[in-house]
DNA sequence: TTTATTTACGAAGCCGTTTTCGTAAAAATG
DNA sequence: CATTTTTACGAAAACGGCTTCGTAAATAAA
């Protein structure tokens, strides 16, 4: 321990740093953590990386981040590269197309930690850190129908989502309770790309069954509704009630200030990720039954008030 | 290549993958890319990081995510991080406390390409991708003007932030023209927490020389400005315009609709990435001298219209 | 058929570090 | 002073692939 002692210093006289994969090849540890998400321009996921950049940074591991946009196709293959070791662990949030679960199951066998955050993919034996949808669905339903929402619509954006489900039940289960009879459907997929959910949900608020409460599964929804309410000339919240799963920093301001569930998004970004590192660093810790809710809370703000 | 191919079926058949480590360290290129940004709750850095990922994917290349937080230690320390191989390219957006540039030219000599978007270092053989800061400074304030204002101020967040610089002197040079003298100092800093820049701006707002027109360099400013202005009752446009630079998709629903500065987020991080890969494909192309500038647009709306 | 050329592939070295091992030197003990 | 224990450190193997290199086999040209 004398000669080292002496080398470090002169490797650090010059910065010389030890030449990362090599010591990860050796190790078989690369200090690397994956979080595979559908989008990153939402602020959402975007306060979920703030929540995981805060536990990895504190750590000193490595944050790939890869975005599926949402499809299928580009889950299962960035999946298939986080395998052999390229990183230690993985957080998700899943697309909404995602119906199968070979390429997580997959991913387990060879051994490494795997976190849902947010949008898991149920029945699987796989840690989750969530929040509490089905009562916020239900909590958001009761709230416009309290204030005279007649009749309320949820809009989803996907029929296999486990958020969206479990938001959709419990919005129908206050619509129950309430027995409200509501002249559509009540639960109506907006899928596709912006442009499509805008005509859809013009279409939807133009149409004969107009509703008189909205409430909206995901961020981009939200904008929607308000864009084409504008435009259409439709009053919020007289002639319509609007309610929206969001977490955006402009609510407040909105015309007219938009009534959110708000998503501890980056607490649950932070609760994913030391759930993760408890499956790193601890060989014996079994992630597989661990589930965390972290609850949502309604701001009630205009968009949503008595008429 | 006819044992080969029957290795590979059978790899294929047991979905084994190599290493990527001992690639990495075989080949010296470990096929990653470095993005380092100030914060990612923000939606022109979230798009930005969406062009990134656009072009990365397409070429293979893995993605890691630094947060500065906005502070320089944290930057240098990143930096630090990136070099030895770790990754064959950076993307950086500099802090607004950067001053010192050394951390750059260290890993300039490792020989690894670099490239500014957004924020740059100036003054540093860098590639960098801009927006055209002057200019759209200019406009702002120009446009302000034309529709009444006469006491207009705008807000930094940093006197040594290139952007804000660049976007104030533009803002001041319209000033010149338009022959206006400000009751206060025509640019002021808000530096610090939302919380302290929050009752900056109260403060401002409330004084004695109130302005009539701001102009905001960067989006969380905006966002207070509103929520201050609503808190203390002061009518946007009729006593006070403002514009922002912002990608905020919000933009149009506020109350009142926000005139925006909307500069090219997804294309400026798509041509970054594109600069960068030039640069880490051709060992012969010197990305020192390209400076790519994309022209951001002035969207007008309620919130700076004629009183 | 013989010679030249191409193709296939096993063997060995190498990337830069960690880890193990063995020995030499130093320190501690009897 | 001799012996045991500790410490220091050089040498070598290992991590898991890629990359020569050389030779054997197959193919083409003469």
């Amino acid at each position: 321990m004398i000669k080292q002692k002496k080398i470090l210093e002169a490797a650090a006289r010059f910065n010389y740093t030890l030449n990362p994969y090599a010591i990860s090849l050796r190790r078989k540890a690369s200090k690397t953590i994956a979080v595979i998400l559908p989008e990153v321009a939402d602020s959402f996921f975007s306060l979920t990386i703030n929540g995981i950049q805060f536990v990895a940074e504190r750590k000193g591991y490595h944050v790939l981040i890869y975005l599926s946009h949402d499809k299928f196709l580009n889950e299962k293959s960035i999946v298939g590269e986080c395998g052999s070791g390229r990183v230690e662990g993985v957080l998700i949030s899943v697309t909404s197309e995602t119906t199968l679960p070979d390429h997580i199951i997959n991913l387990q066998a060879e051994n490494i930690p795997i976190v849902f955050f947010d949008r898991e993919f149920e029945g699987l034996p796989v840690a989750k850190v969530l929040t509490n949808d089905f009562e916020s669905g239900y909590l958001a339903a009761s709230h416009i129908i309290m204030n005279g929402c007649t009749n309320p619509v949820f809009l989803s954006i996907s029929s296999s989502l486990s958020i969206c489900n479990k938001r959709a039940e419990g919005f129908k289960e206050a619509l129950r309770e309430k027995k409200i009879i509501t002249s559509n459907e009540p639960v109506i997929i907006c899928g596709g790309t912006n442009v499509k959910v805008y005509s859809q949900i013009k279409n939807l608020l133009t149409g004969k069954n107009r509703p008189n409460g909205i409430v909206a599964s995901v961020e981009r929804l939200a904008i929607i509704v308000y864009l084409v309410s504008h435009e259409i000339g439709i009053a919020i919240p007289n002639e319509l009630k609007v309610v929206e799963f969001s977490t955006m920093e402009t609510a407040p301001i909105l015309n007219p200030p938009l009534t959110t569930i708000t998503q501890p998004a980056f607490e649950i970004g932070k609760t994913a990720a030391e759930l993760l590192f408890k499956g790193i660093e601890k060989k014996a810790y079994d992630l597989a039954g661990e589930m965390v809710v972290l609850p949502s809370v309604l701001i009630k703000r205009t968009s949503s008030s008595a008429s």
